[in-house]
DNA sequence: ACGGGTCAACGAAAATCTTCGTAACCCATC
DNA sequence: GATGGGTTACGAAGATTTTCGTTGACCCGT
């Protein structure tokens, strides 16, 4: 159970099918990413080879066709990324990291209005 | 001026050194990374020419010391790395990044209440 | 003028990431 | 049981990132 890797851009794109999917095959992926960029079958498939080497996904291969779930989900992996882009561009401000993306850009009003609800429970105000 | 490439790593490491001591040279740099983690002088030297023609960094070569320093500052760096991983692993939803930054334990009482503060602002609350 | 120390430039190796061609395999249908 | 379409496995090339050894230039003190 060693510390995941960062998931390079590749696997972020594929991770981020088998999030909107659920667990999908070589093809279901492939056909999702190809709409976008050109990219051939194999090159999927051996992605996805290698995010189960690294334990990014697991496959199910009980079936001729195998089948590829993430092993983190996406809440997890927004986590360590997070955490890891904090360290290495924020000097581990979160503060100054909240404060620069409510700034990019523009929140609506019940945006900022979930925003307070949430600090109302992290600081655990009385009512 | 085309768009910066996202920095690496190795050259986020540098670019932190730069933002914190202002414009440097190689051994300043040096000096400061070596602490962390051992690695040459000319690695350095070479990231930094690397760099250089990336745009990353800007060189003074008018003394034969050459003195680097960055081309963006660290709030330009901040937000287009926050950008970029807005869409690569929040689908966009800054909501949903701020919710998470906030949710981790390296917010302190002091953030949460500096940010509270700027939800007042940003919705124009009245006293 | 000489020698030791510091510097930037260059090339290249090592490591990692991305892409895909080829082959081997399985199964349904002819 | 041969053929064709779809599948995984393998290896390798290309691209990018990270590392550093070597070289030649420059400067300063002797």
């Amino acid at each position: 159970m060693s510390a995941p890797t960062r998931p390079t851009d590749a696997e972020l794109a594929i991770l981020r099918v088998l999030w909107e999917r659920g667990p999908s095959t070589v093809r279901q992926v492939f056909e999702v990413l190809s709409v976008e960029k050109a990219l051939g079958y194999t090159t999927v498939l051996k992605m996805l080879q290698i995010m189960d080497e690294k334990g990014l996904v697991q496959r199910d291969a009980s079936d001729r066709v195998h089948i590829f779930a993430t092993s983190q989900t996406q809440t997890q992996t927004q986590r360590h990324m997070l955490d890891d882009l904090l360290d290495k561009a924020f000097g581990g401000s979160s503060l100054n990291l909240v404060m620069q993306a409510l700034a990019t850009r523009r929140a609506s009003r019940e945006d900022l209005a979930a925003i307070r609800k949430m600090l109302d429970q992290a600081e655990g105000r009385k009512p």
